[in-house]
Order: C-alpha cells, then structure tokens, then sequence
DNA sequence: CAGGATCCCGCGGGATACTG
DNA sequence: CAGTATCCCGCGGGATCCTG
C-alpha cells in the first residue's frame, strides 16, 4: 500500500524533504553512474551500454527516459546523442561529493 | 551472475569507481535518509521509525546494521542510542549536495 | 546501432507475531 | 522499547529476440 502510493507522490514523504526527493531520484546506482559519465561528454547508447559494464538495454532505456522526464538529460534526436541538461549540472555537486567520500572512506 | 558477484565485489566496479562505491552504499533511499536524521541528532531505534515513516522493523534493522558495518553510524548499546561517527560526518557534503539540489530543481 | 516487447526470476522489503 | 523470525508478494531488472 505505500508502493501504490509512492507511485504518485513519492517514497517517504518526497514531497516535503527535499533529500528524499533527491534519493527518490538517484535510489538506483545505474542512475547516478550514468550522470557521472554524462557529466564528463555527451553520449550514445552503446557508448553508455559499455560504459556502464553490466547493464541491461531494458534497464538503460528506462533509466535514460526517466532522467529525461526528470530534466536532467536530454536526447538529441538526429546524433541519438544524450547529454546533460544545465539543469543536471547541479548534480555535479553531489556526484563530486561522493567521489570525495568514496576516495576517502571506502 | 551479475547479482552473485555484486554481492561479493560491490556493485558496478564499485572497487575501482568511487562514485560507483558510494552509489552501492546509498542505493536504496532509506539508506539516506537515516544519515539525514542521524546527522542532527543521535536517536533511538523508535525514533528513527517515527521520523521514517513507513519504514519495517526489519528494513530498519538491515539498515542500520549495514550503516554500523561501514563505520558511519555507531550504537551505544547501554543507551540504545544510534549516533553518526566521525567518518560518517562527512556523508554530510553528500547530504547537503542533494537538499540543494532537492530545493532547486524538484 | 537504438531501442521496443516479453518472459521470468530473485531479492528487497512489507506485515505480522514473538522474545528479551 | 529494541529488535528477531517467518512468510510472502511485487517489481526491479536480466536475458533474449525482434524492429526501424
């Protein structure tokens, strides 16, 4: 029943804490990989299906339409070229944030 | 085959990549969540089930042992006290990225 | 190459009941 | 209150094949 839900207004109450919201949208790994490699160059499919060792092409298509929803990338639809919106940019920051914990902590 | 590994060596060449490290750390948005709140305060087991709502015992349980695990969150187990430790301190940066970009973007 | 469509399996995680 | 123990279900996501 809190799946159901979710479904609309997001996980734990996404809609008032701002960091769920946030956790809601990177809650998969795929997803915040596939930022990390966006951030450096724009990309296409087969390039990130490579990248990103292991993924499927159903989980990729997926992860890739709901970043695009979500404003964070966008596709260009003659090179089939995806590359990070102004607005993913932002994400720069938490990316970086967490190379830094990882390099330092783990 | 993917999943048996992965349970092994991380997520992702987590062993290499330390973004795809703390990804696999904070994959799951509970998991993120519970650090947000430790990050103000120590708290108690019930505690963090009220302020998660919607969180199971046992989904608690796993977390919190994972977190404690990693070395990021600690338990006095005199007071039952679930306190983030210094190293986890720094998840904060994380945290932080992600309510700004919660606070602008979503 | 870029995806869509199916089929199917595992495990993440909820619900509930019980223990120290 | 702070968990532990089961039981069970859904869906996330892999494998595979097909299309433009």
């Amino acid at each position: 029943m809190v799946t159901l839900e979710s479904k609309k207004k997001g996980i734990h109450s996404a809609n008032i804490c701002p960091v769920a919201k946030v956790a809601d949208l990177l809650s998969d790994s795929w997803t915040m990989l596939i930022i990390r490699d966006l951030l450096i160059s724009q990309m296409r499919f087969c390039e990130l299906e490579t990248s990103l060792d292991g993924i499927s092409t159903r989980t990729l298509t997926l992860k890739l339409k709901k970043l695009v929803t979500e404003k964070v990338i966008s596709k260009d639809d003659a090179t089939h070229y995806y590359s990070i919106t102004k607005q993913g940019q932002n994400l720069a920051q938490i990316i970086d944030a967490m190379r830094g914990y990882g390099e330092k902590w783990m």
